[in-house]
DNA sequence: ACTTTTTATTACCCGTGAGTAATATAAGCC
DNA sequence: GGCTTATATTACTCACGGGTAATAAAAAGT
């Protein structure tokens, strides 16, 4: 099925895959590096020549796979975006009510936000990227803004939260969860899951119309959220 | 009183005072300028020559008031601190419980938010000060989280607010806070104050163990902010 | 073994913007 | 007016870091 030759002596294929492979796997290498870095110092203070370094190569040897730096940048936040993107399309899949979406939106924004990836999210600066770039951002960012509102109202409209203004209420609940990106840090006290927990139950209790179940506070029964479920593969290039 | 020789044809001091006054004036005109420019185009992209351009001034003339570019960001930083400063200093010295000491303190902090220096405190990077700068500033965050995590406290022990874990809490508000340092913008459809009214009451209602008096929401009897009180004149050169 | 392509290195360019030196101008002061 | 001090300008230095050119080394393909 795969037109290959009966070729018994060397597939010229698995050769060129794996090549591809080590490609995509140094590249993948440079962003988790270049990632932490310009987490560490900012953008600005991060070098390619410090990001090189790091890898035990030299800065021109970084322009195979990329071609500058504010291209690393961007690449940087498309991941965290991939992953942002993956589990709003699987709650969106879902079938729950609005707070029950809202809630797991909720929880897995936090445990993003506790990812490099995901904190480059919030502590990357779009005016750092070039016009085009930038504005792909400001659309993705208008999209989770989006969504925050969008199930609130599903859940004002389906009786599960309680009128309120949605503009207002997500900007708080997502001005709470981008502000993990800013002060988590791994081997710190709280786990991503527990501030996951935490914070679905905290940030939808005041919206929430039934107050049911709120004597557990602790794990409450409401429907858990599916950690890295059926997420769309989002092949971009390669 | 004041070792004032009674002198009745010119007064040595009044000229003196005078051009102490243009001196601070001229001062505090650069550093509103540059804290807009920062805040539009990141310090990073800013730049002195446009600072000072849009003074009708050249850069080195900046020199005359400040030592570095990194001293004018540390100074328009001091400058929204100061103002958290004062209103936590009111609210310290008000007689109410937790609960309400915790509303006052989102209402004024929210408030803050919305102007530039108070934005500066939240969008500018610690990393681009000193480290003896960036130290202050370390300090001063871990004074604001400490005054958040106090009133809950607080208000747990006078019953006000529920038992929950002020920390976790303290992060939660703080991170809907200092949000608005990135969202709000002047001109938009939500004036600071009603912004500020609205969280205060949705930040702190899941908290409160009475649901009391949720009607009047407006105007807390937070003490006013004190504006540019007597802060060291910090003469540097000349 | 030879050629081609990929990947890396060394050595450089060059724009940028903070900060300084030398100097002119204006203002205060007697 | 004449001296002094404050304030501004022009013209410059210089470190830094992103990006490139030329080229070497390695790997793949035939």
């Amino acid at each position: 099925m795969d037109g290959r030759p009966a070729n018994d002596t060397t597939s010229p294929w698995m050769p060129f895959e794996n090549r591809r492979r080590a490609r995509d796997e140094k590249r993948e290498a440079v962003l988790r590096t270049a990632v932490q870095l310009f987490l560490e110092q900012g953008y600005h203070r991060a070098t390619l020549n410090e990001v090189a370094e790091r890898l035990n190569i030299t800065k021109p040897a970084l322009y195979n796979y990329f071609r500058s730096k504010e291209d690393i940048l961007f690449e940087c936040w498309a991941l965290g975006q991939e992953q942002v993107d993956g589990f709003i399309a699987a709650i969106d899949g879902s079938r729950q009510n609005g707070l029950g979406k809202l809630r797991a939106l909720v929880h897995s924004y936090a445990e993003t936000m506790a990812t490099d990836f995901g904190a480059s999210l919030v502590r990357f600066d779009p005016r750092d990227l070039s016009p085009s770039n930038a504005k792909t951002v400001r659309a993705a960012k208008r999209g989770i803004d989006r969504t925050f509102r969008r199930y609130i109202t599903e859940g004002i409209a389906d009786g599960s939260i309680k009128p309120c203004d949605p503009k207002m209420a997500a900007f708080a609940i997502a001005g709470s969860l981008n502000w993990i990106g800013h002060w988590y840090q791994r081997g710190g006290e709280l786990t991503p899951d527990a501030i996951a927990d935490d914070f679905a139950e905290r940030l939808t209790e005041g919206l929430a119309t039934a107050t049911v179940n709120k004597r557990p506070i602790k794990q409450p029964p409401a429907p858990r959220t599916k950690k890295s479920a059926a997420r769309a593969p989002t092949t971009k290039k390669k």
